[in-house]
DNA sequence: TTGTACGCGTTATCAA
DNA sequence: TTGATAACGCGTACAA
């Protein structure tokens, strides 16, 4: 059996009391006393026991991550490690609930309180992938990434996509790019949305007008970006450029206009989104927007901290800044 | 308050000990009443609170994992996706442990016994990363992924590095290869010396005579791939193939021989190891062999899971068969 | 077949 | 400044 607080209180002659006001920072304990406390603490290699603690009402000091993509999305493990800093800096561990079930009967909520899990974060879903409102309602603080949920309890953080696109359209219409075509996600994904409001701004600002059918549809995938770029490719008026809204489908993109007999960047312009590792190995390697998704990890876990610290504040926001990567995929517009 | 068992029992009208009984699988309750309170568990929608549970001392489903390299290693969302699958069944939660500081005041094995962790799962580690002895002394049983670690409460699982291997030599010499090369990981990891051992066995079988300098050291990386094979080019009786330890390493030394003038497959085959997104992204894209890190996370927790529940379990050791996937960087040996 | 009562390790209250 | 003790929610001898 691991030692526990009564081994500590007896080897230092004093209360189990006086042990626990030492390891809580009560002030109102002796100088002299509290440092043999903690002295014995550390030959005994004395830790509480977190069990004994969140049963008694204190913190259970753990966040509960909750995604949907079970662990597929590329960006979870960058993600992750940007959490583990903030993580280690405020003393929480991180739990994943293994998705027993969440269904009626066994929703992740009750799961939440029968662990007693502080706050969670939550990454990979869109607004009607699933019914937050439980969630919300139980009052768990809750962190989303990439969908602005905004409620009592509850707050976001996400790139600055918007601005993030814009910039790309800058980039090309200095290589004097005016055929721009914009190869989206989901259409009605929260980045989605907010790059093609981005692509939107930034024609305008160039003062290029824009063509609804310069505009195709993907889901992130490489899959869907071959052929979302084939569509784009067959149109009379072929663009000269493509921002596609994920480096995967960029990756598709580019395959499309080779096997079309095209060459990226001498014909086609490619720009990618996320910078994942793939982007540096193609061929050409890919110009891309680069997603600081450690700070992402890092700030959410921040902002959760808050969040269950402070049962008044107001639902927090994140825009974290991206960064334009420029690789080979890009060139001045031909003609 | 969330309900505890209390509040079940009145309601169901009966005790606490009944409601416990019932959710605890006795048989020694009365058909009539179980059902009468399993159907109040349902209403109230009532879990037991798990830091109760784990310090009345029964069990605390949680298991921890442990990683050296954050989170950056490519394999590691696999392994988790395949882990969750047993966690699930087996009714764990997944614990990662923020590495507040593993010093000697603070162990990792402190850590998970005031978590009162069940067991653990080590990946990343090399034999002389750290002491495991801690670890292994706590009797928490633990599971190693790709290191072989045989105690009293510890095995490990790991791909048939060797076999592998083998396989690989086998392939290039039906493609009339005779000048195998053969490009190391860090040279004294586990993974590396059991492919070193098939990649020896597969010569010999073959009937080729084993050269020293067609072995070159790297450390798995993109970056020591390219110098590794500058060595092996810069050879006077330069290999017609090469064997990598790693994908990321194949990668390198396919821009080695593309600068070098030669190209893949024409001059030089080129095999991987992992099989990892980025082989079927690469020109050509790669040969390689891939590892079922899937069934390598889903059987560590079931190892785990019976090492938990059976004190004098020997130490399990698993090997997970490979597959070698063929691409484009393989063809027959030139002359 | 059911219920009472104690203990798990910790914190918080209150009296000394 | 310290210590005794009652919670916290649950599991389980043991008694009924």
């Amino acid at each position: 059996m691991a030692t526990n607080i009564r081994d500590v209180a007896s080897k230092a002659g004093v209360s189990v009391a006086t042990v626990s006001k030492v390891l809580n920072g009560y002030t109102t304990v002796n100088e002299k006393t509290k440092e043999r406390v903690l002295q014995v603490v550390k030959d005994l290699q004395f830790h509480p026991n977190s069990a004994a603690r969140s049963l008694v009402g204190r913190r259970s000091m753990t966040i509960g991550i909750f995604l949907t993509t079970g662990l597929a999305h590329p960006f979870f493990t960058q993600i992750l490690s940007g959490m583990e800093q903030s993580l280690k800096s405020k003393g929480y561990d991180l739990i994943y609930l293994a998705q027993l079930s969440w269904n009626k009967e066994y929703s992740f909520v009750r799961h939440c309180q029968s662990r007693n899990i502080e706050g969670v974060v939550v990454f990979g879903f869109q607004h009607d992938d699933m019914n937050f409102d439980e969630l919300i309602e139980s009052g768990i603080p809750a962190l989303f990434i990439d969908l602005d949920v905004k409620e009592k309890r509850a707050g976001y953080i996400s790139s600055d996509n918007q601005n993030a696109a814009r910039r790309t359209v800058h980039y090309l219409a200095e290589l004097n790019h005016r055929k721009i075509s914009f190869l989206s996600g989901i259409k009605d994904s929260y980045v989605s949305r907010l790059r093609l409001k981005g692509y939107l701004a930034g024609l305008e600002e160039a003062g290029i007008p824009y063509h609804e059918n310069y505009v195709a549809e993907g889901d992130f995938t490489r899959e869907t970006g071959y052929l979302a770029m084939q569509r784009l490719l067959r149109l009379p008026d072929r663009p000269t450029s493509v921002i596609c809204c994920s480096d995967l489908s960029a990756v598709g993109a580019m395959e499309a206009i080779r096997d079309s007999g095209l060459s990226v960047p001498q014909d086609i312009s490619v720009i990618g989104f996320d910078d994942i590792e793939i982007a540096s190995y193609v061929q050409p390697a890919l110009t891309t927007v680069r997603q600081d998704m450690i700070t992402i990890g890092k700030r959410a876990i921040e902002l959760l901290d808050d969040l269950i610290n402070d049962e008044q504040l107001a639902p927090p926001e994140a825009i974290i800044p991206t960064e334009l990567i420029i690789r080979g995929s890009c060139g001045p517009a031909k003609e």
